[in-house]
RNA sequence: GGAGAGGUGGCAGAGUGGUCGAAUGCGUUUGACUCGAAAUCAAAUUUACCGGCAACGGUAACGGGGGUUCGAAUCCCUCCCUCUCCGCCA
């Protein structure tokens, strides 16, 4: 959520960042309704304000007598009054909170224009796509691909999408998820095992209600979702709660299964491990001082290339436009990996900073030198998601002879240097 | 899943219909005393929103929501959570 003085004092900035994400919003129906739910807040509160005035009296009077009745009967038509006008300050107020609640977070100053993914800047990038495996080819075509990720299996089991992992195949996601950890251990990240289904008001927080539910499994009778990321239990963490200044920044990191419904994709984006309807993810999170939000982005950052720099994995890092940057996010960058065998870059990690969107939605704040509390700034970026980094794992290190070598990094994780596809 | 008890300020813990945003204790902060510290004494110490340049003023909040009443922390309903006992269980 933004801030509502900003809207109010504002509205121009407001509608000029929006029109950096090319998102539509009706500002002004948002402004108009928080007119009349201030109007109306005034209007409640100061009759509120009487029928205070008037109880005050009647506490100090002997009950029954003429002159306490006369109060009561007051206070009885007054008392109708005000209900009516609670009843319309608080249909005025919810659709205001509604509306609120469904403003996107603004760019920062620093977000380059731009419609979509084709409008990124490449920010940088780290070793050589040309030099990778001349015996690359796509994972999925890999013989022996089936002996280590069962997708027929996963189908009859559960539905598409929902592979499982055998043998030297289960064995090496354990690897990563355990190299990631440890990484992100010796990175100052506490490791925290969280709750992986979470409740509507914690998926409020941090953006992915209302709106996109549809983007996540939901239990029947519990009401709970399954999170689509590590972020939404982490983040509500700290939820309603002041911390004190001296702890920030909280930095810590957590491994979840990860389970995206993701509607509407098709052909080659979803072969093989590209994209899955449940996966493994280490996520790294903090919570910052305001000041300090920028440069804490990109030490995540640095966080996360350190990663894909020790499996020697070539990649870019995307500095995303306006028009990409997700409905929450003020900054975003996203790490691609190379994939040989596809000759495609994939998303591997998104490390962004929310600025205080999600501390205002989840009321997370700090108590600054002189008392006074504050939102915080929250962050969060992959570190990293398991299978993509093992598709180019596979197709990057394929060899001659059908085996895959791993990374220096990865061998004492896996127990071996070489994966067998049998 | 069944039965019972309970959810009050940073913590502990009073309050069972009328100036109660809430006693008291602890904690914390500031000041006094002291060479300094402890002890002691004094004062301060929730949050959100609205109005206001500000000083300040107003309204709300005693787990959430709803109800009764002129008036609710206090009575009623409902949901959530915690604890105890029983059952089941990795």
């Amino acid at each position: 959520m933004i801030d509502p003085k900003l809207l109010r004092d504002s509205p121009d900035l407001v509608r000029a960042a929006i029109a950096q994400k090319h998102l539509t919003v009706d500002l002004e129906a948002v402004a108009a309704l928080d007119t009349r739910w201030r109007a109306q807040l005034i209007e409640v509160e100061s009759l509120r304000g009487q029928q205070k005035a008037v109880n005050g009296d009647m506490a100090k009077m002997p009950k029954g007598t003429p002159e306490f009745m006369a109060k009561v009967g007051e206070l009885k038509a007054l008392k109708v009054g005000v209900k009516a006008k609670e009843g319309e300050l608080k249909t005025t107020e919810s659709a205001w909170q509604q509306a609120m609640l469904e403003l996107p977070n603004l760019p920062h100053e620093s977000v380059p224009d731009g419609r979509n993914g084709g409008d990124n800047v490449v920010f940088a990038t780290n070793g050589d796509v040309a030099a990778v495996s001349a015996y690359a080819k796509a994972h999925w075509e890999i013989p022996g691909f089936e002996n280590l990720f069962d997708f027929r299996r996963g189908s009859k089991v559960t539905g598409a999408g929902f592979p499982f992992y055998i043998g030297d195949g289960a064995r090496l996601v354990r690897a990563l998820l355990h190299f990631f950890l440890n990484e992100a251990g010796n990175a100052g990240y506490t490791e925290v095992n969280p709750p992986i289904f979470v409740n509507a008001a914690s998926a409020i927080a941090t953006g992915q209600l209302p709106d996109k539910e549809g983007q996540m499994y939901e239990t029947v009778i519990d009401q709970l979702y399954a999170v689509p990321t590590a972020e939404v239990p982490l983040t509500n963490f700290f939820r309603d709660e002041i911390l004190d200044e001296a702890v920030l920044p909280v930095k810590r990191c957590a491994y979840t299964p990860c389970f995206r419904r993701e509607a509407g994709s098709y052909g080659k984006d979803v072969r093989g491990l590209n994209r899955l309807h449940q996966f493994d993810k280490v996520e790294l999170l903090k919570w910052v001082h305001p000041t300090q939000s920028y440069v804490e982005l990109d030490a995540l950052k640095e966080d996360a290339e350190r990663l894909l720099q020790k499996l020697e994995l070539p990649y870019r890092v995307l500095l995303m436009c306006g028009g990409d940057l997700g409905f929450a996010q003020a900054k975003k960058y996203d790490l691609e990996v190379w994939a040989a065998g596809q000759e495609r870059w994939f998303e591997v990690s998104s490390c962004s900073n929310f600025e205080s969107f999600q501390a205002r939605r989840a009321r997370i704040r700090f108590r600054t030198a002189d008392g006074k509390p504050e939102l915080v700034h929250t962050l969060n970026g992959s570190g990293l998601a398991v299978p993509r980094v093992l598709a180019a794992l596979l197709e990057n290190n394929l060899q001659a002879d059908g085996t895959v070598k791993l990374p220096a990094a990865l061998v004492s994780y896996f127990g071996r240097d070489t994966v067998t596809f049998k």
